[in-house]
RNA sequence: GCCGAUGUAGUUUAGUGGUAAAACAAACCCUUGGUAAGGGUUAGAGUGCGGGUUCGAUUCCCGCCGUCGGCUCCA
């Protein structure tokens, strides 16, 4: 099916879905209603009017009414002072208006039936045939704009589709989803917890998830080692004038949690490690030999992040970072870029997560930002340099940037479909001057060193809830807590099951015995379910021969092996 | 933070204006079993917290807290 007329469908959804809305509540003033990734919206603001869930019955009965009158979408060109008159009774529209004019293109409204709504086009020919199989999904809060000063309108999210199975289809999907959700599986296998007598956004790392988060450290250790990275450990607090040399005190003020005194001094939560980094270059003065300089270190920063943006581990307030700040000269930006960049994709194809793009993060001309234009155009230009030379597809988003430079970020999309900011490389000529970090080139010249910040998961706590849901709980076998469970068929063969336990651990796997008074199909099954990747099975007949029988999480029987 | 929903044993859920029901998990007992749930017994919540209405509230109302779906924001 060709996603454009898909979206035009959608589309059309949604203005049905306006024209049953204003009949059922005329005193509503309809917004925006787009096509979206999975279906559309349409936001309207209700004014006193409290709308839930329970309303979007009679919404869709509604709907189905209307669009049997629907034979067409009219194109109607009007002038400005015709649209005015029209949607006279609501703002938004008139604000819409204005703003088609000042951009001197054509106003056009598009009729179905009785209803009229300011449209720039993209409908489906015949509503009354195609408009069937749509659903009102959700009730939202939105603001007007997208901008948090505005009015909170109420957004009413459907979606639809040209056949009865697709739709079923597409909800089953959603449902089947959510049972791999992280927060869902992730609590049942005890890989995270969130105890509200902790506080909101501060999760407990649980035996099972904190031996995987283990594993994942091991290997960024091994690889950055190969890749000379030198470690470090820094501490979770610094003083205040760090951060305002930094510049986060200044611009990223918001995010960082409220001063606390130490000796008559203010003190910080770190919500980078960057300064940090900053002094340990700084203490000792740099040739040109001593880089690329790259020092890194697993650590746990905090932020502060909004209530209602809190989400499992996928949104936290103390996000663990496998970060890097690497000092070179400015000539070889391109080459660490790079050099970055594979190591990224190397740990991706690891993890074998496929599915993901890249994001080019840039300023937006409403944020505010350290340095000045020149700087950040040439920041970007390396980057763009970088990604141009492999030749790697990527889009650019404005306001993406972090306050001292641009970046690249890797973006996931979670079981649900939302996505995901995960790794990130950062160019940044800002900070070494505002550090005044310096190094003597080869004709022994002072020259300033280009710094790249980098994460290439992001955060272990957010790269932990892709894997639950990427894994659907089945862990690879090398980041398996336990790898085999050992099942004796009764508690005549647990002494047995014991010696292979040992054997097995001996030889460096992770088992564990099952030694509970229960049947052998109640074991396969909690194993099964516990995802654990292979089950031995031990009766009499392996005691007899020496072997043990396996099966693993999938179901098959891999039939009897010899120990050895 | 904002909009909406929601909060009942460890977990998943039921239920009612007259002081809560079940399954799974747990403990114990019987059973000693061959590839996704064997049977029984027992214990376990006063219904997120604080107010209000009422003779009486888990149920109705208000506030707070937590969680979920969005918005905004972001690793």
């Amino acid at each position: 099916m060709d996603n454009k007329i898909l979206d035009q469908l959608r589309h059309s959804c949604a203005h049905l879905l306006a024209a049953a809305v204003l009949d059922i509540y005329p005193q509503a003033k309809i917004t925006l209603g787009p096509a979206i990734k999975n279906g559309f919206y349409y936001d309207i603001d209700f004014e006193d009017e409290k709308i839930s869930p329970s309303d979007l019955k009679k919404i869709e009965e509604k709907m189905k009414q209307i669009v049997k009158t629907w034979t067409g979408f009219k194109k109607i060109e009007v002038s400005e002072k015709e649209a005015k008159k029209i949607f006279k009774d609501n703002p938004y529209k008139l604000e819409l208006i204005d703003e088609i004019v000042s951009r001197k293109e054509k106003i056009t409204l598009y009729q179905s039936g009785d209803f009229i709504d300011l449209c720039r086009g993209g409908h489906i020919e015949k509503p009354n045939e195609n408009i069937k199989y749509f659903k009102l999904l959700s009730i939202a809060g939105a603001y007007w704009r997208g901008n948090e000063k505005n009015k909170m309108l109420t957004r009413i999210y459907g979606t639809a589709f040209f056949s009865k199975e697709d739709l079923d289809n597409y909800l089953k999907k959603y449902e089947e989803a959510k049972k791999i959700d992280h927060k869902k599986l992730g609590l049942q296998l005890g890989i995270y917890l969130l105890a509200p007598e902790v506080g909101s956004g501060l999760l407990l790392w649980a035996p099972d998830g904190a031996f995987i988060r283990r594993k994942i450290e091991e290997l960024i250790y091994k690889e950055q080692e190969k890749r000379g990275y030198l470690h470090v450990y820094t501490p979770h607090i610094g003083k205040k004038s760090l951060w305002q040399t930094s510049g986060h005190w200044d611009l990223y003020r918001d995010k960082m949690y409220s001063p606390m005194n130490i000796d008559e001094e203010e003190y910080l939560i770190k919500p980078m490690n960057c300064p940090f980094h900053m002094m340990i270059y700084k203490s000792t003065p740099r040739s040109y030999r001593d880089l690329p300089l790259r020092i890194a270190e697993i650590a746990t920063v905090y932020r502060y992040e909004k209530a209602g943006e809190l989400s499992g581990m996928l949104r936290v307030r103390h996000i663990t970072q496998d970060d890097s700040h690497i000092f070179c000269q400015e000539e070889k930006v391109i080459d660490e870029f790079l050099g970055v960049f594979e190591y990224m994709e190397y740990l991706l194809k690891i993890f074998g997560i496929k599915k993901y793009y890249l994001r080019l993060g840039l300023r937006s001309p409403k944020e505010k930002y350290l340095g000045n234009n020149e700087i950040w155009i040439k920041a970007e230009k390396e980057i763009v340099k970088a990604i141009e030379k492999r030749g790697l597809k990527y889009i650019r988003s404005e306001g993406d940037a972090a306050f001292y430079g641009p970046k690249l970020d890797v973006i996931i999309e979670d079981a649900l479909g939302r996505e995901w900011q995960c790794g990130t490389i950062q160019v940044d000529f800002m900070l070494p001057q505002r550090f005044n970090l310096e190094y003597v080139d080869k004709n022994n010249q002072i020259k300033r060193p280009v710094l790249l910040h980098r994460a290439p998961l992001g955060s272990l706590e957010r790269w932990v809830a892709i894997l639950i849901e990427h894994y659907k709980g089945a862990f690879p076998l090398w980041l398996a807590p336990k790898q085999v469970e050992i099942l004796p068929i009764s508690e005549k063969y647990n002494d047995h099951a014991k010696k292979i336990d040992n054997l097995l651990k001996e030889n460096g796997l992770r088992s564990m015995v099952n030694s509970e008074n229960e049947t052998l199909g109640k074991k396969i099954r909690n194993a099964t379910l516990k995802k654990i990747p292979y089950l031995i099975i031990i009766g009499e007949k392996e005691v007899e021969k020496n072997k043990i029988a396996v099966r693993t999480r999938k179901g098959e029987d891999l039939g009897q092996l010899e120990i050895n």
